[in-house]
DNA sequence: ACCCTCTCAGACAGGTCTGTCTATCCTAAT
DNA sequence: ATTAGGATAGACAGACCTGTCTGAGAGGGT
């Protein structure tokens, strides 16, 4: 045994672990900040000194959780080989996801509901949402299909389907239900024109 | 002109619209009584007179646009013959939903996602989406598909994912996009063996 | 005329929320 | 040994929240 340090974590992540615990779990806005501190062990002024305000913890936290999402994600891709597989394979990944025991929807879903559309939070979450739907556009372009975009917008609302279906009506195999219809739309989906790198080589 | 009422709506009917409009807007714990009887220019009591206490007020706004949004399906479907177009213009109905100015998602998703999932308004969000399942399976089998339920499972699940790109993405064509999925799955599904009403007229 | 129901206006209690501020303590680097 | 930075505990202000209560007005039906 090297040398392990186990110090007690820094205010600000006992922060951001309890953050996450608590607004995800009861949502931003019912949650407040003595409840978090309180959970944290910490005192109030470390909460202000390290997040400025609520938002900034909020913020915080999100970003967290889409660190967190991006890491799973791409981890599970390195399974899968093929652009088609990969795009799939990103509802395996959902499906893990929403089997854990405390899921309870997605947090950038859930956080954009409580709030304006424009407020520090929407941005967090319309990065959470870009990233997701330029990987599923660049997985596409990867795979051939005609139409990357289309693709990755008709992937992407079967994404969302998801957790609605798995926390509103408890149903775990949500996930499983996106992915066989995913699998029906790539395979109905257009390929692009033969790749043109070779300028203009005119078969016929 | 005959005898046109036109009285002033009881203080109840006041505080439903008012309540449509802000817990609808902002969210169901963002807005606070005192700004729903100020805009509604309805005295406390009334409220309390009416709805009990601030989540009975919740539970009646939910049930509004419950029947609201069933009434507005039930006279789209009428434009259509076969199931199969019902179940099509189930998205359709969506769809003008979606495009409305003053949309801001779905009311259900929006509202689960800000209470616990066993609240009584967790019970409103239930018989909102088993209304809904039930029409899509009781369709599925008038259609003569092998796995109604299936099929609903999957029509719901896209119908779900429309509300948040149509919101987050303020993307008002993902009712569009749902609905050409919807056709795939739909051309996709097997057909149940053909209906034994006439016991057993084998043709061949 | 009388009553009855609905309604209004607003004070009030008791609690919770966010955010600020003071004052103390501990630790680690200089 | 001293000092600086991070952390703690907790009081405090000011606003807002839900829910109750009192007291009064208005209108229709009998």
């Amino acid at each position: 045994m090297v040398a392990k340090p186990m110090v007690k974590p820094s205010a600000r992540d006992r922060l951001l672990a309890s953050a996450n615990e608590l607004f995800y779990g009861e949502g931003v806005q019912t949650v407040g900040i003595d409840r978090i501190i309180e959970h944290a062990g910490v005192a109030k002024a470390s909460l202000y000194n390290s997040f400025g305000n609520k938002e900034g913890l909020v913020c915080a936290y999100l970003r967290f959780r889409n660190e967190r999402t991006r890491d799973r994600i791409t981890r599970t891709l390195t399974r899968f080989r093929t652009p088609r597989e990969k795009l799939l394979g990103i509802f395996d990944a959902q499906g893990e996801t929403i089997a854990a025991a405390d899921y309870n929807g997605c947090a950038f879903q859930r956080a954009s509901a409580e709030v304006p559309n424009d407020s520090g939070i929407g941005r967090e979450v319309d990065n959470y949402r870009s990233w997701l739907r330029d990987l599923m556009a660049r997985l596409a372009t990867e795979g051939g299909y005609a139409d990357p975009d289309g693709i990755a917008r008709q992937l992407q609302l079967l994404y969302d389907g998801v957790p609605v279906a798995a926390r509103m009506d408890r149903d775990p195999t949500a996930a499983t239900t996106a992915r066989a219809i995913a699998e029906a739309v790539l395979a109905s989906a257009p390929l692009a024109a033969p790749a043109q790198s070779e300028p203009a080589a005119v078969l016929a």
